[in-house]
RNA sequence: AGGGGUGUAGCCAAGCGGCAAGGCAAGGGACUUUGACUCCCUCAUCGCUGGUUCGAGUCCAGCCAUCCCUG
């Protein structure tokens, strides 16, 4: 085992002696990626943020990111390497920063990513944060993407293994975070990692994939917004292109942008949310064609590559996760916001997700998909 | 009351004497560190009762239901 295990760019000698905090979560990834921070020579401490109470979102124990399960696979990890390992209680900024906003998003008619928020305020935030008091020099994830520092910038850029890349979810990094940030799983592959952690006989080497919100387990995301909100999202009526009802739904909050599933109308063709009014509780469907737009803006602009957007240029835009980039020009926009026109119409431009924009390779920046104005 | 039409799965709908197409919906699975999308799998003995026939959803009779027209 001894090939790629370095951390990129960083000669053991150089950070002898130097600290990292490694978020662990008791997965496969982090495992190996703090496994290959200590061998970089980095001085280690894994920590395993508590981001929740079970019993307070109530979904039973195990089978989420931080159940008792987890927090004993990474804490076994950790002393299988031989470095200290702690549990913070971040569960009070989880709900402030994580559940509550993605509450709010839904009830005013958006679909967010939490993902993204979660890796924005608390793993690189909050937990940044804690590893500056520790005295880390750098912040370690299992994240699969990659940091490289090109005339005088720090970039984020796609995993080698495009098929686990998570750059997606990490647009709205600061040059900051970006600096202490490490990312030792960015040149490997998903079967590389689970070698590793078989050869160092991790217990989690085999573990699935994570997958659903991890507060979330059984994906039933409207029950938990009702069961945490205490509100009831009254049903509704569903209409046609033309206004017409041909339908009732069962909540709005329920349903998204190119949603099919669970409308159940029985028409000719499939048909497909449109667009939610959350005030008067609609919810519009139309066949498939009906879903292309060639144009977003976004909200809550975030750039890596570039210091500010100062003209229009040529991007790739995925608007949503697991997607491939689309071909597309961003524009600036008043206060920092920005406008993306698709050079072909995109499918479900969906409000809440975010639009990361590359360049190759390169995150180029993103921001979060407003409301589109429809006719 | 008389005349005509219709009656196939949750919805729509092929079928015209030889082992019940398809679409939509629904359920299950795959994919996936968001929600979706997508893909795969599953899902009827033909209103009822008799009859003709080697064999009927398919022909005949009666009944029931429903729709339209006439009084």
């Amino acid at each position: 085992m001894t090939r790629r295990t370095s951390l990129t760019a960083a000669p053991a000698k150089a950070v002898m002696g130097k600290k990292a905090l490694i978020a662990m979560s008791g997965g496969v990834d982090s495992s190996v990626a703090a496994f290959l921070t200590k061998q970089a020579g980095y001085d280690c401490i894994g920590v395993t943020m508590k981001l929740f109470q079970n019993e307070d979102i109530g979904v039973s124990r195990a089978k989420t990111c931080c159940s008792l399960d987890d927090v004993e696979g990474a804490g076994s990890v950790a002393r299988r390497l031989g470095i200290p390992y702690y549990v913070f209680n971040f569960s009070r900024d989880f709900k402030v920063q994580v559940i509550d906003r993605f509450a709010a998003a839904y009830e005013s008619g958006a679909t967010p990513n939490p993902c993204i928020d979660c890796n924005r305020y608390l793993k690189f935030e909050r937990l940044f944060q804690r590893a500056r008091e520790l005295g880390c020099e750098a912040i370690v994830t299992g994240h699969y993407a990659r940091i490289e520092k090109q005339n005088g910038r720090y970039i984020l850029k796609k995993a080698l293994d495009k098929s686990k890349d998570q750059s997606y979810v990490l647009y709205m990094l600061t040059q900051e975070q970006l600096a202490h940030i490490r990312f030792p799983l960015g040149a490997l592959s998903k079967s590389e990692v689970r070698r590793i952690a078989e050869a160092q006989g991790f217990c989690n080497s085999e573990k699935p994939d994570s997958q659903d919100i991890c507060f979330i387990p059984d994906g039933d995301y409207a029950a938990f917004l009702e069961q945490y909100t205490g509100k009831p999202y009254p049903t509704g009526d569903v209409l046609d292109l033309s206004g017409h009802v041909i339908g009732q739904h069962r909540g709005a909050v329920r349903y998204t942008t190119g949603q099919r599933k669970g409308l159940g109308l029985a028409l000719n063709e499939p048909v497909y949310v449109c667009r939610k009014d959350m005030a008067a509780n609609t919810v519009t469907v139309g066949p498939e064609q009906s879903l292309y737009s060639r144009e977003l803006r976004t909200d809550d602009v975030n750039w890596i590559a570039i210091d500010h957007l100062s003209g229009p240029m040529r991007v790739y835009a995925k608007i949503r996760y697991r997607q491939t980039e689309q071909p597309s020009t961003v524009y600036p926009d008043k206060s920092g916001k920005i406008r993306l026109l698709f050079d072909k119409p995109q499918r479900a431009v969906t409000a809440g997700q975010a639009a990361v924009l590359y360049n190759g390779d390169i995150v180029v920046g993103g921001g979060t998909i407003l409301k589109t104005v429809q006719f």
